[in-house]
DNA sequence: GCGATACTTAAGCGAATGCTTCACCAACCA
DNA sequence: TGGTTGGTGAAGCATTCGCTTAAGTATCGC
């Protein structure tokens, strides 16, 4: 997931599927590489779960997976609030010590 | 940014630090790997904004820094809502269409 | 001062990544 | 039907990554 999201060029795709689905070669189009790499970057967006593409005919389209994106928002967002808060008590900790500063302070 | 979270290892030091700040050796303990590649990937994540450290004596303290977290999390939900608010579109589109459905329907 | 502790730095190595080229197949269409 | 378009798959290659070993340096406790 991370991973996958690692890459600029990925993640220059993602952006890209994000304002609508795209063919390959709507997806390879602004990108200074070969169509080869730029299937292989998609099988690995795809592989993560952030991408799910169907083929009709011989173009195959390509769409997000907004699951996928909720997934890694929801693994940061967890970690960065669980900080949050911790630091918040120290506040606390720190305002309670501030009111009877004879002890000794240990942080 | 993201590459640096790419890292399985490196996701456990960020997870452990949110837990409160350690030092080197702590956040090394529970890896099985040398210091010296603790100490890399440590390198990485200060590097990416994601981890502050500063050293007293001859101890490195870590801390998480949440800014960096909070603008990944950005990045994410910008793009997620942007995709998801298309696709509600779309489906009020289509139900506009179900209303009126003697027109071809070009999705 | 002397050994132990807590890193730090550099070199090296195997594996994974990001790309290219080339050959190929399957639609589409004039 | 034959050429063009859109994509697939494998092989190869340079670079980067994650890790180790090894040889430091600086600080702490005795």
């Amino acid at each position: 997931m991370f991973q996958a999201l690692a890459d600029p060029t990925r993640r220059l795709m993602v952006q890209r599927l994000c304002e609508g689905p795209a063919s390959v070669s709507e997806l390879a189009a602004p990108l200074a590489m070969t169509l080869s790499a730029v299937v292989q970057h998609l099988s690995v967006l795809e592989g993560a779960g952030l991408v799910r593409s169907q083929k009709v005919g011989r173009v195959r389209t390509c769409r997000i997976e907004t699951q996928a994106l909720r997934a890694a928002e929801h693994w940061i967002s967890e970690r960065r609030t669980l900080w949050e808060r911790r630091f918040d008590r120290l506040g606390a900790y720190l305002a309670e010590q501030a009111e009877k500063p004879e002890e000794g302070n240990g942080i």
